[in-house]
DNA sequence: CAGAAAACTTACCAAATGGTAAGTCTATGT
DNA sequence: ACATAGACTTACCATTTGGTAAGTTTTCTG
């Protein structure tokens, strides 16, 4: 059974807005890409920008489900947010356009933006909440907790999508980097996090 | 004395291509902005790809005066981590397009990127040697050099530069929450630096 | 099998884009 | 006073872009 046309124009637009970004990204590149023409794009999305919306439909269920599978709402303390890592590194080792794609809206805003920003808030208010248990427990030392995720955020995926500051840093944006990467990062938080 | 076409020119890009991005901002663009003519900008710089080029030389400048001028040499363990991310949350209150700017080339990586990409190995280099010193000397504690250089660059570029973020998290990207984010973000950093 | 709906393609189009060619205005040095 | 060079503008141009209109093929359904 063939791969509906409509899922691979969502495919080829995840990776083309995510790793090259939305201006850049023609619908006729996307089209020559896929072996269709243009207009077999805006038969199955009005418009471009209806694409982008699609698109980023299509990121956050991603997201969502990479981190969702990996995260065991039990967990307490450290090995949550260790699980929470793992997980992003592995979609940044797999997917690194859904990442970029997130990047991507989060930084321009935009019209499209309000059903990711809104996935957010609600992934971003649950660990919120997580991290405030945490610190009451005395387990996370004592932080604003929403600068706290900000400063985690930013190092996860930073670390997971910056690959020309790796090769800056002298380190080859390769899976055994990545995955040492992961480690140290992991390290980093650890001991950043846990009360003494 | 009025300020040469050229340099407003360089800043109006930089402000451009720092915060929109290259491809989103066409010449026209730059030029209505400044009350000139495309074919002005095209006489200073002879192509677009010249005009980033040169764009990215001026950040490059601000970005090492800015660094340079806030870090002093002597300074010895955390001071000297302290300084920097100071500095660098500085000019993301000031001028959020150099960072911007920055992240661009660093994640598109391209032609014109030679310069900047350069000058980030000399910085970096010198931050790793800076790192290493301090472990060897127990002030810091044990991790790869590198590897934490680039959490530490994560984290602080991606709070300086990621507003969308703070507002998912409800916090509004205003100056007081900026200056709240670098008090966090160092004391962050210091616990998860400082041997104990 | 008829026919209608779905899934396209071919043929266009207006606007925007980066860039060229040639002209104009102004300052400056001789 | 005049040539010359610098700093532009006006006028164009070819290509690319997102999008429309209309036709054609394929697939489903009664």
């Amino acid at each position: 059974m063939p791969v509906p046309t409509r899922e691979r124009i969502l495919d080829s637009s995840l990776a083309a807005f995510g790793l090259r970004g939305y201006d850049s990204t023609s619908l006729d590149d996307l089209a020559s890409d896929l072996g269709i023409t243009k207009q077999a794009i805006l038969y199955h999305f009005s418009s471009k920008e209806h694409l982008l919306t699609a698109t980023i439909e299509l990121a956050v269920r991603e997201l969502g489900s990479a981190l969702a599978g990996a995260s065991d709402p039990q967990a307490r303390g450290f090995q949550r947010i260790e699980d929470l890592v793992r997980a992003t590194f592995s979609l940044a080792a797999r997917r690194p356009e859904v990442l970029g794609l997130v990047r991507l809206v989060t930084r321009q805003g935009g019209t499209a933006s309000g059903e990711l920003a809104s996935a957010m808030s609600v992934m971003l208010g649950e660990a919120v909440r997580f991290v405030e248990t945490e610190m009451v427990a005395g387990r996370f030392r004592r932080h604003d907790p929403r600068m706290l995720l900000l400063a985690v955020y930013s190092a996860v995926v930073g670390v997971a999508t910056e690959p020309e500051v790796m090769r800056a840093l002298g380190l080859e944006p390769d899976l055994r980097s990545l995955v040492k990467a992961r480690r140290e990062t992991i390290e980093f938080l650890r001991a950043a996090l846990i009360a003494d």
